[in-house]
DNA sequence: AATGAATGAGCATTCATTCAT
DNA sequence: GATGAATGAATGCTCATTCAT
C-alpha cells in the first residue's frame, strides 16, 4: 500500500526543510546549507540520501502534505455530524494557517504547488496520490450530509464537489487576506461559508 | 490620477519579464540575462531603468496586473446583463488560463502573489489599488444582478462578495487542474459556477 | 619652453579629476561618470579629448603637480632670505596639506606616484620634468642659504639636497601624522626641522 | 599577548596577495581570481576565510607589515653598536627595496598606507600597533647612540624621533629614486644619511 | 556512514567605451 | 561638437556539489 517508504534520515532531512518553509522560507531561496543545519546533520550528508536540492525540497514538500492530509483527515473522523466536521475543518484551517505553509494553502491552490517541477513520473504519480485523498474527505462529508438529509443528491459528483471546494476556499482566502477583511470576524466568515455549501447544495 | 507613469524602455524591460513568465518562466529563477535577451536590450540597460533583478521582476508583475485587469474590467463592461457579464468572465477566464500566468490565477489565488516579497510601502499601496479594482468588477457585478431581480440584496457586502470569488474559484479551479476533471465539459463547468451564485444568493 | 599645451576643455576635465582627488576619492576608484560629473561634461566629451580614463586621471595628476610646484615656486621667490623661504615653504606644507592630494604629498613620496602606471615615454618625460624643478627650487634654497653664509658648501651637492628633503620630509610626516604627534606643535615641528638642516649644513 | 591569530588557509591566502603586490601588482587592482589563483586555492575558498576582498587584501597587508618589522627588529637587535645598528638598517632596507612593497617603503609613508580605506576599529588599533614597534626600534637605536656617547640627550624627544626618520627616510628615497641619483653610490647614500643623524643630534 | 572544507560554475552588478542624435 | 543612452566584458560573490578524512 505505502508506495514510498523513507529512512529515518530521509525524514530528518524532510522536517529540517518544513521547519524552515514553516519558518516563512521561500522554497526557491532555500540553500542546502540551510537545510543541514535546520536538519542538525552534514552538507554532505544530503547528497548520499538525495540526488539534488531539488529532490529534497520537492519530496519534503510532498512528506509534508502528506502527513498534513492525514492529520486533517483524522481529525475530521472524530466528528460526526455534517456541521460538525464542516465547522472542524475551519478549525483546522484556522489552526493551521498560522504557518506559511499548510495543507490549506495547498487545498486552496489546489494544483498550484507543482509549480517546483513536478514533471517525472514519481512525481506526478505522487501528486494524483494528494487528489485522491483530498477527494477522499470531500466524499466523507458529502455522505454525511447526504445521510443527514442536509444535502439533496440530485446535483452532479463535479457540482457538489466545487461547492464543497468554493466554500472551503472562500474561508480560507478569508483567513489568508484577513488584512482586507477587518470589518468579518471569524466566526462570520465561517457561518457564510457554511451558507454557501448549504444554499449552493439545496 | 495614475500613480505611475513608466517609460518606454521601462515596458519594454517589463514585457521581457511577462513573456517569460508567460512562457512557464518561474519568477525566482529567472536571471538577468534572460530578461536582457527576452527585452531584447543589454544587461546594462536594465540597471539604468532599475536598481536590482527583484525591482524589475517585482515591477513587471504588478505592471501586468494592472493591464489585466484594466482588460478584463473593459471586456466585462462591454455586456449588459448580470448573466452575460458573469459568462463573459468565465470566457475571459479560459482566454486567460493558456497563460500560465495570468490576473485570473492572481484572482484566484488572491493575495498570493505578494510572496515576491512585497514589503515595501510603495509595493504594498500598489497591491492595495488592485485589490480595490478587483472589488470595483465584483461591485458592478453585484449591482447588475440586483437591479436584474437576480439577486436578493438581503446578505451582507461580506457574503455577497465571497459568493463570488468562490463561484470564480470554482472556474478557475476547473481550468487550472482540467486534467482531474475529465468527464466535466468546460460548458458544464461555468453552468455549475453560475449555479453556486444564483442558489448562493437567493 | 611648454612641451605640453591643454585646450580649455582638457583642463576642464582635468579640474573635474582635480576637485574628485583633492575631495578625497581614491584615483584607482574614480569613475569616468564621476569626472563627467565633477568637470561638467558629458560622458562621451571626455572620450573626445582623450583616449582613455587612465590617460585623463594620470594627465589629470601631473597637470596638477606642474600648477602646485608652479605656485610653491612663486611663493618661495617671494621670500628673501634662507629662513623665510624655508618658513615659506613650511607654511606652503601647512595649506597645502589640507588637501588630501597635494604637491606636497608628492614631495614626501617622491617617486611614488607613477605607480600609477607610468610606462609611457611621454609619461616618463614629464616626471622627469617634475623632477627638474624641484630640484630647482631646492638649488634656489642652497643658493641663499650659502650668500648668507647658513650653508658652508663643503659638503657633497647630494648630501646637501638630501638634508633639505629629509628635513621636509620631517616636517610633512609630522602634518600627515598630527595624530600620533600629539604633544609637538606646528611651530616646534617647523622648528625641529629646520634645525636639522641647520645642524646637518655645518 | 598576540591579538590575532590566523589559520594556515588565512596565511595561504595572505602569502597569495603578498606575492601579487611583491611581484607589481597595485592592490587596488588585484581581482579575486588573481588572488585565488596565486594562493592556490579556489575563489570560494577566499570567502570561507574572509568577508570580502578588500577584508583580505587589507589584512594581508598589515599581516605582511607586521612579518617584516618582526623581521627587522630582530636583524637590527643582532647588532650591538649605534652605528652597526644603523648600518644594518641601511642593509636591510638594500635588500628589501627589491620588494615594490617592503616594510621600508611603509616606514618611509609612514601614515600612507592606510589609505587602503583602514576606517574599522580593528584596523585602526592594528595600525597603531605597527606604529608603537617602529618607535621601538627607534628607541632602541637612540638608547644605544646615548650610551655610546654619539648622541648627547639634550634634544626633545620629537626632535630625536625626527631625525632619525628623517635620515632614513634620505636613504630610502635614494633607494627608490635610485635612476635619479646615477652619480651617487650607496655606500655614499649611507653615509650622507648616517652623517645627517650625527651632525642633527649633536 | 557522516562530515564540512574546498571548488568553480553561474549570476548580479558595475562601468569603460561607443555611437546615434 | 557634445551628449548620454546603450552595451557587454569583467568581476565580486554565492552556493550546489564533491570528496578526502
Amino acid at each position: 500500500m505505502r508506495s514510498i517508504e523513507y529512512s529515518q534520515k530521509d525524514i530528518l532531512i524532510f522536517n529540517g526543510v518544513i521547519n524552515l518553509i514553516k519558518g516563512g522560507a521561500n522554497p526557491y531561496l532555500i540553500t542546502v546549507s540551510e537545510i543541514a543545519a535546520s536538519a542538525g546533520v552534514g552538507k554532505g550528508t544530503i547528497y548520499d540520501y538525495f540526488e539534488s536540492k531539488e529532490e529534497v525540497i520537492k519530496k519534503a514538500i510532498l512528506f509534508n502534505f502528506n502527513n498534513e492530509i492525514d492529520y486533517f483527515y483524522k481529525k475530521i473522523a472524530t466528528k460526526k455530524g455534517f456541521k460538525e466536521k464542516y465547522y472542524e475543518i475551519f478549525n483546522s484551517i484556522v489552526e493551521n494557517l498560522q504557518n506559511k505553509f499548510s495543507t490549506v494553502n495547498i487545498l486552496m491552490t489546489l494544483g498550484k504547488l507543482p509549480e517546483f517541477h513536478i514533471s517525472e513520473k514519481q512525481d506526478s504519480c505522487e501528486f494524483n496520490k494528494h487528489i485522491l485523498r483530498i477527494q477522499a474527505i470531500i466524499d466523507d462529508l458529502l455522505v454525511s450530509g447526504y445521510k443527514e438529509g442536509i444535502i439533496k443528491k440530485i446535483e452532479s459528483q463535479y457540482y457538489q464537489n466545487m461547492v464543497i471546494k468554493s466554500s472551503l476556499f472562500s474561508f480560507t482566502n478569508y483567513m489568508s487576506m484577513q488584512m482586507i477583511y477587518k470589518e468579518t470576524s471569524v466566526k462570520e466568515a465561517m457561518d457564510a461559508a457554511y451558507k454557501i455549501v448549504i444554499k449552493s447544495l439545496n
